[in-house]
RNA sequence: GGCCCCAUGGUCAAGAGGUUAAGACACGGCCCUUUCAAGGCCGUAACGGGGGUUCGAGUCCCCCUGGGGUCACCA
């Protein structure tokens, strides 16, 4: 029996998601229900100068919303807690100073201010800045003493200098560096709290993580974390190191650069199932050639060994794609809620029934966003360039549209039950009878009942939804413009 | 710059020595059609370069080039 698969989401507080960070919690989510394992949530807020109001709220409400429910976190506890750094403060010194008693670590003084003078002058001369060890060499009495006298400290972890790393990751293979390359980074920070390179490593351990997914951008760090696992006697987790995903133009997405977070994503109009879909699909691949899952196939269909090594580009246009096919997927009803809110942006008149908008929008929505811009001319009839009436390849002209309103309208106004059917057949059985081509009498009525070039629907749909009464008064007005520019011209 | 990683069409990507090098987005065309969509069909378009290994290389090795990541008392 294996041990149970277990993985942690261990974001930092910082107030928004940005998609990467989403697509490591959505892989960390498969890799743990794919094994039928358990989905930590951990709040890494050892960083007190980066502490964000309500920021711990945005990763929860993220979780929820995307249908990723953690099995254990802050909010609901669990039989690792607390799941927050900053409330298990006092856990990590004794490790640390195991690790100094072990000779893998060691206490070091050295001010903020002696680092950065090594540091400009490493810059200066084009080096690589790397600690120098200055501490190492204090004696035990001189570190005793000044540990008595209350001089602040970090402890830094003691690389070995010789020798090289390695380690297993079940993407990118074996890697190995060398161990002078490798800074005797500060394991506990001088306010006593430690540093993410400690604390996610006693975290994990502690917490049972057997898979730590997080991105590449950890890749060059890992080797150290290894040393610390070796340093303690502790069993080494499965590394997922995942590619990143950059911009169009090839690099990194940043917070603070602008770039879309995923709560931009839901404001423009996308759809949560859309995102997570998209992005799942951003570093790693199905066996089949399906595109379209929703969370639940991903659970069945993810597995580490198609996660791929190069990064990929968010491409907006394939998002509104997933976007669109999600929507065309989804029931009438629930794109009607959806679509509700963005059809009030522009329609206020309460004679027009929404639902049947949003019926006739479905299949023409890529973002919800899109929604109040096509609608606008249910609401009242603009003025409208009478040319629109002239359509080649319809072979509408100003005449013989004027002659198909003129013959449409006490043809409509006959129809004493107005729905889409009546006027359907009243205005088929009228293009017969004039003998006809549809387009010559439907583009002139689409035409003077919405007085838009390009709409969502056509005239009969849109004809039904406006109404018998506005229909009626829409291709009169239509017709008062024809005669009136064609008396004009004559 | 040191170290590490990556490299198939514009983009996402299949491909685990022998394929006409999938599929999707985008783009173009056609069909359907009362506009626009949706849908259907078709098309343009790729193994960065050079050396090896092999009967045979997109697939393995090396070099180059290009891109990215990382070098904090941030995570």
């Amino acid at each position: 029996m294996q041990r149970q698969v277990r993985t942690r989401f261990a974001p930092s507080p910082t107030g928004y998601m940005h998609v990467g960070n989403l697509r490591t919690a959505l892989y960390e989510y498969l890799v743990a229900k794919s094994h039928d394992g358990k989905f930590i949530l951990r709040i890494e807020d050892t960083d007190q100068e980066r502490l964000v109001e309500g920021a711990v709220d945005v990763i929860y409400n993220t979780l929820k919303l995307c249908g990723m429910q953690h099995d254990e976190g802050p909010d609901i506890g669990g039989p690792y807690a607390p799941y927050v750094q900053s409330e298990r403060k006092n856990l990590y010194k004794p490790f640390a100073e195991e690790l100094v008693k072990k000779g893998h670590a060691y206490y070091c003084f050295c001010t903020r201010e002696r680092l950065d003078a090594l540091r400009t002058e490493a810059e200066a001369k084009n080096q690589t800045f790397m600690y120098d060890r200055h501490c190492l060499k204090l004696s035990r009495a001189e570190i005793d003493e000044k540990l008595k006298s209350g001089v602040p400290y970090v402890i830094r972890q003691k690389m070995p200098r010789e020798g090289s790393t390695t380690f297993e990751d079940a993407v990118y293979g074996s890697i190995a560096v060398e161990n002078n390359m490798l800074e005797d980074q500060i394991l506990l920070k001088s306010d006593g709290l430690p540093t993410y390179n400690f604390a996610n490593v006693i975290d994990d351990h502690l917490m049972d993580i057997t898979h730590v997914v997080r991105g590449s951008e950890y890749l060059s760090s890992t080797p150290k974390y290894n040393l610390l696992y070796e340093a303690f006697g502790w069993e080494i987790p499965v590394y997922i190191h995942l590619p990143l995903i950059v911009k169009p133009d090839g690099s990194k997405i940043s917070k603070r650069k602008g770039d879309a977070t995923f709560e931009d994503l839901l404001k423009m109009g996308y759809l949560v199932e859309a995102v997570i879909n998209f992005i799942a699909l951003l570093g790693w691949s199905p066996d089949s050639n399906q595109e379209i899952f929703s969370l639940a196939e991903l659970e069945k269909a993810f597995n580490i060994k198609n996660i791929s090594k190069s990064p990929s580009s968010f491409d907006m246009d394939k998002l509104k794609w997933f976007n669109a096919q999600h929507i065309r997927a989804m029931s009438p009803e629930r794109f009607h809620d959806l679509a509700l809110p963005y059809l009030t942006e522009s329609i206020t008149n309460k004679d027009i029934d929404l639902r049947k908008v949003s019926r006739i929008l479905q299949a023409r929505t890529e973002v919800l966003t899109d929604i109040p811009s096509k609608v606008g001319f249910f609401d009242e009839l603009c003025d409208y360039d009478l040319n629109i009436y002239v359509h080649k390849k319809m072979k509408t002209t100003f005449e013989n549209s004027l002659s198909s309103l003129k013959e449409a309208l006490p043809v409509l106004d006959a129809i004493d039950d107005w729905n889409e059917t009546a006027i359907h057949d009243s205005l088929m059985s009228l293009i017969e009878r004039l003998g006809i081509k549809n387009g010559q009498m439907l583009w002139p009525v689409r035409t003077a009942i919405t007085g838009w070039e390009v709409t969502p629907g056509g005239a009969l749909e849109i004809a039904d939804i406006l109404g018998k009464t506005e229909t009626i008064r829409r291709i009169k007005i239509g017709i008062e413009r024809l005669e009136n520019a064609l008396s004009a011209s004559r």
